[in-house]
DNA sequence: TTTTGATAGTTTTGTTAAAAAAGTCAGGAA
DNA sequence: TTCCTGACTTTTTTAACAAAACTATCAAAA
């Protein structure tokens, strides 16, 4: 029984990892179902026996990417010694994800509307979980006194998230192009950098 | 000759308002010409002895609102008692711009790339006058003394702009809809007021 | 100089057929 | 029974092309 499942679970495993290739190098809407069973020398309708349908495989896929992301975040949770630590790690990881997996989510950019609910709660969970991050450190801060006592962390979490986001689109939408290229990497990387700097400053007693 | 050209140029402001009309409620696309034309009883023809084309008299119309804007923003270029006013009229005013003209830029969006060169000088334009009118403000109240020496301003302005552009796309992003709604506005301005108060304070001593 | 009706030229839209891809299923192998 | 496949059906995408809508032009009238 639980043989037969482990066994089950290598090739779920195994089609979710051609997969997240295929997706990430060519997009949702350019990766096809026969191409993904010809990396694995399988036919396509086992992929049915595994997984209902095209749009279910790429939401266990992403499903996958957040939780290796959450189990990252979970790991330093509370870790942190100051304010500027966590920021920093929050940004670095969050950017690196984005950037790792920048043509992963053009599912998202081509749909916008209309996506499958299940994407939502992922992408909330992950949204939760960085909040979390965020505001424990806050609070922890507050505790020991190193900042001054903040009315709802929650929020002024949420806003710098929003923020740290305006960033990477504004550095994008000025220039004639959708991706972010290698220069501007560094550059919104330096930009947010500089706003978490003023924003812990401004935290501060 | 003077009061031909006047005439002329009275016409010409006939026609950029009622473009304007139409451009703000349908968008550049799902306006015609021939409904221009029509609103002002006369040929479409017409339009193309004031106009060289349809995309150059968007193009005016755009002229005109970004002129208004800026005069909104010279007139109190300097005049703020401290940064906190400055920074709230730039929000204000901004927020205020963007709303009352939301479907108007709908043109952006739908083209996003490939936009005329002239669009984008435009904009740069305003976002220097934006840029301007807060770089100003600091480096004032640094000469007062009333914050901390700003080592590059314009930098500072620049990311805190960004800042306050992701407010607005990731309160909208988070929702099924594109465009903010009555009760989003309140929630951007309100969460825009919250990260100026915590950027303002991040610059004092 | 200003204005227009007629019209030329271009882009968008609608239609349809072929191709490609998604998804199903009866049945064979392990 | 579980895993797997080839052949099949259904749905979606693409390509080609005609019709419609719209932009843009121009000769001529006011």
């Amino acid at each position: 029984m639980a043989a037969v499942n482990d066994q089950q679970d290598i090739k779920r495993e195994k089609i979710l990892e051609a997969s997240h290739q295929r997706f990430l190098h060519y997009g949702y809407s350019k990766t096809t179902m026969n191409e993904i069973a010809g990396d694995l020398s399988m036919s396509k309708a086992l992929l049915y026996y595994y997984f209902p349908d095209k749009s279910q495989l790429y939401i266990a896929v992403m499903r996958k990417l957040a939780t290796d992301y959450l189990k990252t975040l979970e790991n330093r949770l509370n870790t942190f010694t100051n304010l500027k630590e966590a920021f920093t790690f929050q940004v670095n990881t969050h950017h690196e994800f984005i950037v790792n997996n920048y043509n992963f989510f053009d599912f998202f950019r081509l749909n916008e509307q209309n996506l499958p609910e299940t994407i939502w709660q992922i992408v909330s969970e992950v949204h939760s979980a960085e909040l979390n991050l965020l505001s424990n450190a806050i609070k922890s801060e507050v505790e020991k006194g190193a900042i001054k006592p903040v009315e709802n962390p929650d929020e002024v979490v949420d806003v710098l998230m929003d923020a740290l986001h305006g960033i990477r689109v504004g550095a994008i939408s000025q220039k004639k192009t959708n991706f972010p290229r290698k220069e501007h990497l560094e550059e919104i990387h330096h930009k947010k950098l500089l706003l978490l700097d003023i924003f812990i400053k401004g935290l501060m007693y």
